[in-house]
DNA sequence: CCGTTGACGCCAT
DNA sequence: TATGGCGCCAACG
């Protein structure tokens, strides 16, 4: 994780780092990627990675393990569906164990 | 060029 | 505990 002039593709790059059965928030990798305080980014990072097949949006989710973008996705359970084919238990739109799977880049990464 | 909007998060009431 | 306000900053009209 070096360069930093592209903000969208650091978020990204940390994206697709986050393992299978794995969560981590938006103000997670805004922290780990120096931009602190704008979490708002990585959520609109994440609008536009929808083309981005290889970037596991459903990964990321709010810092109460709420799926805030579920309505983002093709249909209103897809998120909650990927999370769990991922092996992540999902109830009333929130991560269960959220603590548990909670993947912290910061930490992860070093 | 300028005002709004928003997949967030923290702090003050 | 619940609500509301504000910072952050790129994209959009």
């Amino acid at each position: 994780m070096a360069l930093k002039n592209n903000f969208f593709d650091e978020v990204y790059q940390v994206v697709r780092l986050i393992p299978r059965g794995r969560v981590t928030s938006y103000g997670a990798i805004a922290k780990y990627i120096g931009a602190g305080k704008s979490s708002r980014m990585v959520g609109y990072a994440m609008n536009a990675a929808h083309n981005m097949l290889d970037v596991p949006a459903q990964r990321v989710v709010n810092r109460n393990g709420l799926l805030t973008g579920k309505f983002h996705f093709p249909t209103p359970t897809a998120m909650q569906e990927l999370l769990e084919a991922d092996g992540v238990r999902v109830e009333n739109d929130t991560v269960k164990d959220f603590e548990k799977v909670f993947w912290d880049p910061s930490i992860e990464l070093h």
